[in-house]
DNA sequence: CATGAATGAGCATTCATTCAT
DNA sequence: CATGAATGAATGCTCATTCAT
């Protein structure tokens, strides 16, 4: 039997409260009471509310990282695996749109943060490494800089697809034909040759 | 001698405010000081705080569009034009990299608001023309759809900026090579033949 | 043709709205927007918001006269009589139950006012003369003095109409059961001799 | 050594600030500076300003039937104990006029609360047991309901009283001849044989 | 470590009143 | 007399944070 600690359980319940809430009207009794302690406990594992924020970021981003490790085949060709890439990146955020405008709003909204980059570090690695790989075996064009590509990419794919689930209300098929566009995109920009 | 209503002298005065201080810790009174108005006045002419923030994003929007239109000259190359193109929007991130965060969180935050589409419409509608002449003489690749493509380059270039200006804290030559890096991947997005 | 002075918009306007909202949530602008005329118009006429009431309260009470003057018949018993003016009363009460409430109120409220008395001189007088005229013809106690009873006796009316239709929720024949007791309670305190 | 608890403590003060100032001039600040808590622990006990009002009408409703039962001699002959309700219902009114009328109206404008007769209870209770026990010892005329009777009674007596002390300015003489001029009305109402 | 009652600074919003036209 | 846009003082209420237990 797995024991979640208080911090984890804050954190979680953090995510839940500001995806149906939103940030302005979620209150840390909120947070508290979702996750079953007390006002007090809350500020004994952070300091203030807006300071769960990068936390939260971190379990995001590990979301993405998880859903594309789950989803990316390596045996594909690279064609496949962007899209593979594509469609985990596209599946968080549908599911995590909320969350992830807070995100990207609350971390300017809050002082104490530039972390951005350190949370995003090993997602970043992750992309850069497969470019590398997808580079040294010849299946993209050999200018890509895989790391300034990584973060690239990654700032690409996800504003395509909040365009998609944050702003936009659209339906299925012009959901499916944007992502076409999108990965056709995105295909030669890397010079993709299968 | 133009006469600026008040509603304008809101608006003007929420830009500034909002880019100094955050959309937590401006105050409608912060607000109204500047705009040399009264507090109620405010009132008259938006419902609450938060409404003032589609009206700031179309003015942001217009000023993409305005920098965008004085910067690229349809005598240059098509190669040319995308740098021109990169190098209004990362102008204008870079100077209200505040307002737009805030944009894109506070339309979100607000509920009255999923107008984005349409503050950015004439936007689109600009970048789809360019694409479109530029495919219709042959200098971009023929599988590009305008239309598409422009909501996706419009998405790619802002976050490119954003997570320069916003997030990370980059000094000018990484700035440099990352706006390098973009321009080239973009190059080769739209099969670019000069 | 009948032509209605501002001042009289504003005062039938005004009992409008306090029936309708309640003395807190009625704003001036409710008032002159119903009565068609323009915000400043109203202090033309009114110093301050409160001072309708009073204007309000001679209103009501001219109600109650002519409601009691129509109804009683002089020629009907004194038992008669005064089922008719408790009828009126009560009726009055009833169509008027919020207003009343705050007139009540609303003098307290509004400093500038004892004119309560005044207000009500001409009903009293009119209870008196009827008082007087029955003692004369010796159909009530000799002991009652009219002045000072028709004041009880309004005072009392009104009371136990409120009790019922401000502060019940009764039924049609408790309503009835208990204006039954009354009048009878009444002639017994007056020594009705029929 | 009694313990007042928080919420007493709310009360008692907003019956002493209201009783001076007024609804409409009394401040929840006003409250929690006399009853010495802080302006956020006002709203753990009270959901807003006006709901304290019922709770201060449970009080007022207390203090009358304390003063009445403190003053009414059982061995007394009936008609010197009705003066003794008069004495005490009077002598509450005069102390506590603002108050009074601030319930009258107060509840009327809340809307949450039509407890009205909840509240009065007790008090009606009282009454009629004592008008029950008067007519079974053949006091007072048999025709009497006594429930019904007490409701009026009660509100009979009130409203003289406020007619004296909320909306007359009246002498001492004039007073105490306006009492005279009530209980005797009531003996008749009720028929009272000593 | 945990609690949750108490705190009180802070601000958006309202609306009676004014006054230039 | 009439207008209604502009005013700005005034206050109820919220909620992040603290701290005695």
């Amino acid at each position: 039997m797995v024991d979640i600690s208080k911090k984890e359980k804050i954190i979680n319940a953090a995510v839940q409260v500001f995806q149906e809430k939103g940030i302005e009207k979620t209150k840390v009794s909120d947070i508290v009471k979702l996750a079953g302690i007390a006002q007090g406990t809350f500020y004994l594992y952070f300091p203030s509310k807006l300071s769960v924020m990068p936390a939260i970021a971190e379990v995001m981003v590990k979301k993405f990282m998880v859903e594309v490790k789950n989803e990316v085949d390596e045996s594909d060709s690279i064609s496949t695996q962007l899209s593979q890439i594509v469609n985990a990146i596209f599946r968080v955020t549908k599911n995590y749109r909320e969350v992830l405008a807070l995100i990207y709003a609350g971390l300017s909204t809050d002082d104490n943060l530039k972390n951005w980059e350190t949370i995003y570090d090993a997602f970043y690695s992750w992309m850069s490494d497969f470019l590398t790989t997808a580079k040294l075996n010849g299946k993209i064009r050999s200018s890509v800089h895989p790391e300034r590509t990584s973060k690239l990419m990654i700032a690409f794919i996800e504003a395509a697809a909040e365009q998609i689930y944050l702003y936009d209300a659209v339906n299925e098929e012009e959901e499916r034909m944007q992502k076409s566009e999108l990965i056709m995109f995105l295909e030669h920009a890397l010079g993709i040759q299968n």
